[in-house]
DNA sequence: ATGCATTTGTCCGTATGTATG
DNA sequence: TCATACATACGGACAAATGCA
Protein backbone atom coordinates (compact mmCIF):
# COMPACT_ATOMS: atom_id res chain seq x y z
CA UNK A 1 0.00 0.00 0.00
CA UNK A 2 1.74 3.46 -1.05
CA UNK A 3 -0.01 6.16 0.58
CA UNK A 4 0.75 9.66 -1.18
CA UNK A 5 3.73 11.40 -0.25
CA UNK A 6 1.70 14.30 1.11
CA UNK A 7 1.60 13.01 4.51
CA UNK A 8 4.88 14.21 5.38
CA UNK A 9 5.09 18.07 3.65
CA UNK A 10 9.30 19.04 4.01
CA UNK A 11 8.64 21.15 7.08
CA UNK A 12 9.64 20.97 10.74
CA UNK A 13 6.60 19.26 11.85
CA UNK A 14 7.17 16.72 14.21
CA UNK A 15 6.35 13.16 12.24
CA UNK A 16 3.56 12.29 14.16
CA UNK A 17 2.07 15.26 14.03
CA UNK A 18 2.20 14.63 10.49
CA UNK A 19 0.41 11.58 10.13
CA UNK A 20 -2.12 12.93 12.69
CA UNK A 21 -3.11 16.16 10.67
CA UNK A 22 -2.97 14.11 7.64
CA UNK A 23 -5.91 11.33 9.66
CA UNK A 24 -7.82 14.15 11.31
CA UNK A 25 -8.03 16.20 7.71
CA UNK A 26 -9.49 12.98 6.43
CA UNK A 27 -11.94 12.87 9.26
CA UNK A 28 -13.00 16.68 9.37
CA UNK A 29 -13.27 16.03 4.97
CA UNK A 30 -15.75 13.60 5.77
CA UNK A 31 -13.36 10.91 4.10
CA UNK A 32 -13.74 8.76 6.93
CA UNK A 33 -16.96 8.43 8.30
CA UNK A 34 -18.00 8.29 12.37
CA UNK A 35 -17.77 5.00 13.81
CA UNK A 36 -15.21 3.68 10.68
CA UNK A 37 -13.04 1.88 11.97
CA UNK A 38 -9.50 2.38 10.94
CA UNK A 39 -6.64 -0.10 10.12
CA UNK A 40 -4.81 -1.71 13.24
CA UNK A 41 -1.98 0.80 14.51
CA UNK A 42 0.92 -1.86 13.27
CA UNK A 43 -0.65 -1.88 9.54
CA UNK A 44 -1.08 1.58 9.77
CA UNK A 45 2.60 2.02 10.98
CA UNK A 46 3.30 -0.28 7.43
CA UNK A 47 1.14 1.27 4.69
CA UNK A 48 2.24 4.50 5.75
CA UNK A 49 6.02 4.14 6.44
CA UNK A 50 6.49 5.35 9.40
CA UNK A 51 7.51 3.73 12.95
CA UNK A 52 4.43 1.51 14.84
CA UNK A 53 5.24 4.27 18.22
CA UNK A 54 4.84 7.28 15.97
CA UNK A 55 1.86 6.03 14.46
CA UNK A 56 0.86 5.17 18.23
CA UNK A 57 1.74 9.07 19.34
CA UNK A 58 -0.38 10.49 16.30
CA UNK A 59 -3.43 8.23 17.75
CA UNK A 60 -3.08 9.56 20.72
CA UNK A 61 -2.92 13.05 20.05
CA UNK A 62 -6.25 12.59 17.65
CA UNK A 63 -7.69 10.85 20.70
CA UNK A 64 -6.80 13.91 23.07
CA UNK A 65 -8.54 15.90 20.25
CA UNK A 66 -11.36 13.98 20.50
CA UNK A 67 -11.29 12.79 16.75
CA UNK A 68 -11.18 8.95 17.51
CA UNK A 69 -11.93 6.28 20.29
CA UNK A 70 -9.61 3.67 21.63
CA UNK A 71 -10.91 0.43 22.57
CA UNK A 72 -8.58 -1.69 23.45
CA UNK A 73 -8.88 -5.23 21.78
CA UNK A 74 -10.93 -3.73 19.37
CA UNK A 75 -9.33 -1.46 17.46
CA UNK A 76 -9.88 2.28 16.93
CA UNK A 77 -12.58 4.31 15.41
CA UNK A 78 -13.85 7.81 13.83
CA UNK A 79 -15.44 9.30 17.30
CA UNK A 80 -18.68 11.30 16.72
CA UNK A 81 -18.30 14.83 15.51
CA UNK A 82 -18.38 17.07 18.77
CA UNK A 83 -20.20 20.68 17.85
CA UNK A 84 -18.32 23.42 19.26
CA UNK B 1 9.73 3.25 35.93
CA UNK B 2 11.76 6.25 36.81
CA UNK B 3 8.65 8.46 36.57
CA UNK B 4 6.35 9.12 39.50
CA UNK B 5 2.72 7.38 38.80
CA UNK B 6 0.76 10.85 38.45
CA UNK B 7 1.58 10.77 34.87
CA UNK B 8 -0.73 8.78 33.14
CA UNK B 9 -1.32 8.71 29.47
CA UNK B 10 -4.98 9.90 29.03
CA UNK B 11 -5.38 6.32 28.02
CA UNK B 12 -8.78 4.23 26.19
CA UNK B 13 -11.19 3.32 28.64
CA UNK B 14 -10.67 -0.45 29.50
CA UNK B 15 -14.63 -2.04 28.19
CA UNK B 16 -14.44 -4.43 31.30
CA UNK B 17 -14.09 -1.10 33.44
CA UNK B 18 -16.64 0.32 32.07
CA UNK B 19 -19.47 -2.27 32.63
CA UNK B 20 -17.51 -2.75 35.98
CA UNK B 21 -18.35 1.06 37.26
CA UNK B 22 -22.01 0.88 35.83
CA UNK B 23 -22.77 -2.06 38.01
CA UNK B 24 -21.01 -0.59 40.64
CA UNK B 25 -22.99 2.96 40.30
CA UNK B 26 -26.32 0.74 40.50
CA UNK B 27 -25.72 -1.13 43.37
CA UNK B 28 -24.20 2.09 45.18
CA UNK B 29 -27.34 4.14 44.22
CA UNK B 30 -29.72 1.77 45.64
CA UNK B 31 -30.96 0.50 42.52
CA UNK B 32 -29.65 -2.63 42.76
CA UNK B 33 -30.89 -4.06 46.73
CA UNK B 34 -28.22 -6.58 49.05
CA UNK B 35 -29.64 -9.85 47.42
CA UNK B 36 -30.73 -8.84 44.52
CA UNK B 37 -30.01 -11.52 41.69
CA UNK B 38 -28.04 -10.15 38.93
CA UNK B 39 -28.54 -11.66 35.14
CA UNK B 40 -26.66 -14.84 34.53
CA UNK B 41 -23.29 -13.71 32.68
CA UNK B 42 -23.68 -14.51 29.81
CA UNK B 43 -27.21 -12.95 29.33
CA UNK B 44 -25.72 -9.84 30.73
CA UNK B 45 -22.87 -10.41 28.04
CA UNK B 46 -25.53 -10.06 25.28
CA UNK B 47 -27.74 -7.84 26.90
CA UNK B 48 -24.75 -5.01 27.66
CA UNK B 49 -23.73 -5.71 23.87
CA UNK B 50 -19.90 -7.08 24.83
CA UNK B 51 -18.05 -10.30 25.49
CA UNK B 52 -18.91 -12.95 28.08
CA UNK B 53 -14.80 -12.63 29.23
CA UNK B 54 -15.21 -9.31 29.26
CA UNK B 55 -18.56 -9.42 32.01
CA UNK B 56 -16.72 -12.03 33.86
CA UNK B 57 -13.78 -9.39 34.06
CA UNK B 58 -15.79 -6.94 35.14
CA UNK B 59 -17.42 -9.52 37.55
CA UNK B 60 -14.30 -10.19 38.96
CA UNK B 61 -13.57 -6.62 39.57
CA UNK B 62 -16.75 -5.80 41.86
CA UNK B 63 -16.30 -9.51 43.50
CA UNK B 64 -12.69 -7.70 44.55
CA UNK B 65 -14.21 -4.52 45.39
CA UNK B 66 -16.89 -6.59 47.72
CA UNK B 67 -19.41 -5.88 45.64
CA UNK B 68 -21.29 -8.68 44.86
CA UNK B 69 -20.89 -12.42 45.69
CA UNK B 70 -20.80 -15.43 42.87
CA UNK B 71 -22.14 -18.70 43.68
CA UNK B 72 -21.00 -21.22 41.05
CA UNK B 73 -24.41 -22.92 39.51
CA UNK B 74 -26.85 -20.47 41.90
CA UNK B 75 -25.69 -16.99 40.14
CA UNK B 76 -24.30 -13.53 41.23
CA UNK B 77 -25.57 -11.39 43.99
CA UNK B 78 -25.25 -7.60 45.26
CA UNK B 79 -23.50 -8.62 48.50
CA UNK B 80 -24.29 -7.06 51.68
CA UNK B 81 -22.92 -3.40 52.45
CA UNK B 82 -19.77 -3.19 54.33
CA UNK B 83 -19.58 -0.25 56.35
CA UNK B 84 -15.74 0.99 56.52
C1' DA C 1 -30.81 -41.95 41.50
C1' DT C 2 -30.94 -40.08 37.06
C1' DG C 3 -31.59 -36.64 34.05
C1' DC C 4 -32.24 -31.87 32.70
C1' DA C 5 -31.81 -26.87 32.91
C1' DT C 6 -29.32 -23.09 34.65
C1' DT C 7 -25.20 -20.81 35.88
C1' DT C 8 -20.45 -20.15 36.77
C1' DG C 9 -15.62 -21.84 35.63
C1' DT C 10 -11.86 -22.90 32.38
C1' DC C 11 -9.42 -23.19 28.15
C1' DC C 12 -8.37 -22.16 23.25
C1' DG C 13 -7.54 -19.20 19.15
C1' DT C 14 -7.46 -14.76 16.95
C1' DA C 15 -7.09 -9.83 16.85
C1' DT C 16 -5.79 -5.64 18.94
C1' DG C 17 -3.61 -2.24 22.06
C1' DT C 18 0.20 -1.39 25.66
C1' DA C 19 4.87 -1.37 27.10
C1' DT C 20 9.74 -2.17 26.83
C1' DG C 21 14.11 -3.31 24.69
C1' DT D 1 12.22 -0.76 12.55
C1' DC D 2 11.87 -4.95 14.49
C1' DA D 3 11.15 -8.13 18.25
C1' DT D 4 9.22 -9.64 22.57
C1' DA D 5 6.02 -9.97 26.32
C1' DC D 6 1.71 -8.93 28.31
C1' DA D 7 -3.25 -7.19 28.85
C1' DT D 8 -7.57 -6.79 26.80
C1' DA D 9 -11.65 -8.23 23.83
C1' DC D 10 -14.46 -11.66 21.64
C1' DG D 11 -16.46 -16.09 20.39
C1' DG D 12 -16.63 -20.93 20.81
C1' DA D 13 -16.31 -25.30 23.26
C1' DC D 14 -16.41 -28.01 27.23
C1' DA D 15 -16.33 -28.88 32.36
C1' DA D 16 -18.13 -28.22 37.14
C1' DA D 17 -21.66 -26.95 40.51
C1' DT D 18 -26.37 -26.23 41.81
C1' DG D 19 -31.43 -26.96 41.97
C1' DC D 20 -35.41 -29.37 40.74
C1' DA D 21 -38.55 -32.95 39.21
Amino acid sequence: MTEPPEIRDSGPELVYMQVANWIAGRIERGELKPGHKLPAERDLATQIGVGYMTVRRAMRELRDRGLIITVVGRGTFVAEPRDT
